[in-house]
DNA sequence: ACCTGAACACCGTTCAAGT
DNA sequence: ACCTGAACACCGTTCAAGT
């Protein structure tokens, strides 16, 4: 049965979720697609590539429809949305940090996001930017909740503490408990609404007019 | 004359300088030291280790003392200090990101960032996650920074632009614009002021009292 | 203690040749 | 059009042997 295109990158998921992405190879893959590894080159130019095809197919719906509301809870929608695309598979946030070209999908998740910042009352500009800090954000929290999950096996968690916990504060070590002990989804909504607050005052500060929230009493400067 | 660790660790930020992360290898940066590639495993058990020690001295300086002040004005030079960091070496952003076993001064890095929010009134755990927060932005604004300085040599800029520019609403494409257009110092202070009020935020919903903020009217819900 | 030289077990990528 | 088989130019890492 001939190879499509989709197929590598279904199977190139399959594999991740099996293998990790450090085993992710072509010769690999494709034996796993009962091919040749030098085969996928008739599908993809290179590695890099497949890599991109990956991470835009592990963002796809992220930018579905949002339901009507306030754009505080469209940002959180998507914010959770995007979270929970990457976890979906092994690796997955490693995999779309480390892409180059964007995909499809990737744009018009960038895309949808900009437009709630408008429609919240932000220039373009401002809205862009912070969506990339967003992105950021839920990338680097990701990242971390999957580098974790793969921690226990290798390494003793005493002695690593151990090397992390001396010459420092004692707020350093609660916090570093903290980050072990409390669930990743409440951390994860606490720095969001941290993130979205913060638009909120950038809201105040650029243009307190357009805004639908049933908020601003317009305290500027 | 016998290598030692630190003269490995400022040959590979020579050698990244130089040729970038994709080009250093344990072979290319013996060769540039004058020295087999195999003799750099007396010094790093292995090219991961290496890395590690790379990104930590990168962050060097990073937590030296601050200034008496606000809690806002700490943890503005904190995220411009280690923005700086990051950008005194080629794809110094990717390297810091590629961590996997924090050094020290990533360590007290982290430690006096949570001490400047625990300072501010947040609880450790809570200071610990916004730190994180933080550096996560910091991190992939300069990585994407960097990524950015990269382009132009292989891609022409028209084709490019064209891809990423149809179907999508106007307002993407003035935010992309201006994400080329805009001083990336601009954009990089403007995500971090929302990010602060984003902590004054949590910092007003958590414990109201011991801020030295001449600002917190109290206004609680 | 540090380094050389050579090997081992892989990589990504290319390409004639097959079907 | 898609795939095989084999090669090319590399990798990271190891290790006897040298100094």
């Amino acid at each position: 049965m001939l190879l499509r295109r989709a197929n590598v990158i279904d199977g190139a998921l399959k594999f991740l979720d099996a293998e990790g992405l450090d085993g992710l190879t072509m010769r690999k893959l494709g034996a796993a697609l009962n091919v040749q590894g030098g085969a996928l080159y008739r599908h993809f130019p290179n590695k890099e590539a497949l890599l991109d095809a990956m991470a835009d197919k592990l963002l796809e719906g992220v930018a579905d429809p949002l339901p009507d509301g306030h754009w505080r809870d469209q940002v959180h929608i998507l914010a959770n949305r995007m979270r929970k695309a990457l976890l979906a598979h092994r690796d997955g946030a490693r995999v779309v940090a480390g892409t180059y070209a964007p995909g499809s999908n990737t744009i018009i998740a960038t895309d949808v996001a900009i437009n709630v910042l408008c429609s919240a009352g932000l220039p373009p500009a401002q809205a862009g930017w912070l969506t990339f800090a967003l992105f950021y954000y839920v990338l680097g929290h990701t990242m971390e909740e999957q580098a974790q999950a793969q921690l226990p096996a290798d390494d003793d968690w005493q002695s690593r503490n151990a090397r992390l916990t001396t010459g420092v504060s004692p707020q350093y070590v609660v916090a570093l408990q903290s980050l072990i002990t409390t669930d990743p989804a409440q951390r994860f909504a606490y720095g969001l609404s941290a993130f979205i607050e913060g638009v909120a005052s950038q809201l105040a500060l650029a243009g307190p007019g357009e805004s639908a929230a049933p908020k601003p009493p317009t305290g500027d400067r």
